[in-house]
DNA sequence: GATAACTGTGTACGGCGTACAGTTAAGTCT
DNA sequence: AGACTTAACTGTACGCCGTACACAGTTATC
């Protein structure tokens, strides 16, 4: 469903999780788990099945193993969370960016949005702070290299990367839920628009909607939603515009 | 925790319950419960303990009624959800709105924010599809209206409209989420900043995130998360001016 | 008064996260 | 070589969760 994660976490401990710091034990039997796989097997399932397939009992099942031993590799199921958004986050991959801060942070953008649409369950997870994790701190690496490129000083750069980030986040998880709304009530997804829309003419045609009804009526509904690309491009261009006001205009 | 809501529902009975559109039924008791009164008290107990402590058997506690009778007013959990986030969403009060398309916009996204502000939980809650309830409508309604005096056309107010309450949604979960995470560690939240360097300048520095280590150096982590609001009209400034880029020059 | 519609109860099921107490296997030390 | 320590994994159990289902009590209509 959706909640807080309010159980209380040593944040050493999970610093030392994400970076694999962890110097493997001395003693003991060697495990036939690791934290890998068993982070990689709550990814599979995840992936296949959705994050509402992700339980401890199911991924212990995947691995042949009992639930309980999960919790040697990963104090527990948030920190599972954590480690698997870590873990399909990876990194960017820079080398075809174009090198200016525009062109850059476009590339960083898709290439965020092509993450969230290969895993989509990362929309479920909330995120619990800030990114820890070697790989989401790359990608703030790579977004802040090229608002420096641009000649914004740090403090507006961490704002505006963080406008950024949320207006891909935003984008996609209006994308997800829409495609779920669809499949839950049976729609065909490029029919989605046309319910939406005669259900707004049914409900709210009483006259107290009238720029939501030309909107309807328009097509902006109708028309709109079987393209997300375009969507997403158009607003992030206008994002985008939005930045390159705080751009001091020597930088490209 | 988090995730999907994969049941099926009924659009149309969805639609009723928000609309109140049930026709009060003609024979059998007068019921002591109401759809209403479920609701806010599944409403008063998340702004008390939060979204975690709202389940059907403590809900149905606080009105001194079984579990299963809730079930007469509300199909299941799900859509209780939908029905809470219509509840405490109410409408935007325009009275004081300045009437310029910038001017209302800012209105509308800081008395979001304000809501977001009230009722938290309101983040936990995965928003289930496109807006449907009476008072979402309204929201809709207000900053389209705005949007069309300032001269856009429906299709390019709906996208610039999802920008901006995406902007407003996403800052607020980053607050949000930095509160909690100062929380969770035990943290006092002035100090958050200063912890969280002190982490990634212990992790990160081994010179493969130099621009992040700027950022950490120049205290745009240590000083910002103090002060949300000026992070929130800083952003927000940002969004509105990737908007004004597409507004034509004659308005507003 | 019979009937049908409706409200609320009680029990039960399968799932969840995880606390806790074993049991077995591998190193370390005398 | 044997004792000791540590770690990996098992099994059981507890208290939550959403909700399916059969039932009892109440009310308006025929």
């Amino acid at each position: 469903m959706a909640g807080e994660r309010p159980a209380q976490r040593d944040l050493q401990h999970t610093l030392r999780l994400l970076w694999r710091a962890q110097e493997p034990p001395r003693r003991g039997p060697r495990g036939s788990l690791s934290l890998d796989k068993v982070v990689a097997e709550a990814v599979r399932l995840a992936d296949e099945e959705g994050i509402g397939a992700v339980s401890m009992r199911r991924v212990a099942e995947g691995l042949g193993v009992t639930t309980m031993s999960l919790y040697r590799y990963v104090p527990g199921k948030d920190d599972l969370l954590d480690l698997m958004l870590e873990m399909v986050t990876g990194r960017p991959d820079t080398s075809a960016w174009p090198g200016t801060w525009r062109g850059d942070l476009e590339c960083w953008a898709r290439q965020m949005r092509h993450r969230l649409h290969e895993h989509p369950w990362m929309l479920d997870v909330h995120i619990s702070g800030p990114p820890l994790g070697p790989d989401n701190l790359a990608w703030m690496e790579a977004a802040l290299g090229s608002l420096a490129e641009a000649g914004l000083d740090a403090r507006d750069a961490v704002g505006v990367l963080m406008i950024l980030s949320g207006y891909v986040r935003s984008q996609a998880l209006l994308e997800l839920s829409l495609a779920r709304a669809a499949h839950r009530t049976g729609v065909r997804p490029e029919e989605w628009g046309r319910v939406y829309t005669g259900m707004l003419r049914n409900a709210a045609d009483d006259g107290r909607y009238p720029h939501l009804m030309r909107a309807v009526e328009s097509g902006a509904f109708t028309d709109g939603d079987e393209d997300g690309d375009a969507d997403f491009e158009y607003g992030l261009c206008v994002t985008l515009d939005g930045i390159a006001a705080r751009v001091p205009p020597a930088a490209g």
